[in-house]
DNA sequence: CCTCCGACTGGTCAACCTGTCCAGCACCCC
DNA sequence: GGGGTGCTGGACAGGTTGACCAGTCGGAGG
């Protein structure tokens, strides 16, 4: 992760419909420089992915919201898995649950859902408690997004001095 | 927003390396049909880019958090902007800030942010608290990711009985 | 009923890019 | 010095892109 890294992905960020041709042209190097520090990404799992992004907005789905769920943490059943487990595999099944994370604190898991209005975040909200599992949801609706999603900034300051920390070689 | 789009963008996601041509064989549909959908996909704004994703962990930012943030309401020094633009321009300069949303709830304010470790997740709050503006935080560790950030299933849902709701064609 | 219009198909074309291989060279470390 | 690694600049065949076309289909509207 150096400096022609973070180049590299700044540019391919901003236009990524360059191929290795032109990336390398823009980047002053070689096309097979380009193509190894790509694979090399890859291959350290730095990109994870190209899929196209999607907007849940665009998708119909304007309101985000977050929610604290609380686990049932002695399963009454007391049958096989942990609550954790079970709820997350609930939340899997609905689609407007975007991702959940188990955490410290007051909350068991914290899920982010999207949903068509607020009126329709109640119909996702009884989704998500419709699981044994889940004994209290609290809710925290997203307003306005102040910094979206963004994982460049990150990357260049990795680049800029983290030449020899987590960068392997 | 049709099923041959969920299709499309399904595909799309498990294998971002396809072109509009392979694309169009595994569809069966002419490849100037992908590309007309393609093109309308983004001009719609469902897909808002291509670009490479990148893992923090991988970057070396194995920790996230969710930090909830209590805003100084009425400025002090009430100068211009309220406290939430003012905090706002503060976070964006953080690159271990990922994301940010102002809420409903307690907190005024929702961040995610990532760090090298807990200990080092201290200096990223720090460097958030360094605003005047922010009062309280209060810091949600994530501990493991149940669901993984996903926006397909919400895709098919939307392409599955949203035939003319938002589609406006 | 007929016509218009948008969408999809299936085909062509030249230009371009990809993946892969090569030799040469500079650098670093043992 | 030797070996390994990374970068350069070049080459090649093959596949893909973007543009364009005529023809077909179905629905909406006159």
């Amino acid at each position: 992760m150096d400096e022609l890294d973070g180049r590299l992905l700044a540019l391919l960020r901003d236009e990524p419909r360059v191929g290795v041709l032109e990336a390398s042209r823009r980047l002053g190097v070689a096309r097979g420089t380009v193509q190894a520090r790509l694979d090399r990404l890859v291959a350290r799992g730095v990109v994870t992915g190209w899929g196209p992004e999607l907007d849940p907005a665009a998708l119909g789905y304007p309101v985000t919201a977050f929610l604290s769920l609380e686990i049932q943490q002695a399963p009454s059943g007391a049958s096989t898995a942990g609550g954790h487990d079970a709820v997350a595999a609930h939340l899997a099944t609905i689609p407007e649950v975007l991702e959940a994370h188990t955490t410290t604190g007051g909350g068991d898991l914290v899920a982010r859902v999207v949903a068509r209005s607020n009126t329709d975040l109640q119909r996702v909200i009884d989704a998500v408690l419709a699981s044994d599992a889940v004994v209290r949801c609290s809710t925290t609706i997203a307003l306005a997004t102040q910094v979206a999603y963004r994982t460049l900034p990150l990357a260049l300051a990795a680049a800029g001095r983290a030449e020899g920390s987590s960068a392997g070689r």
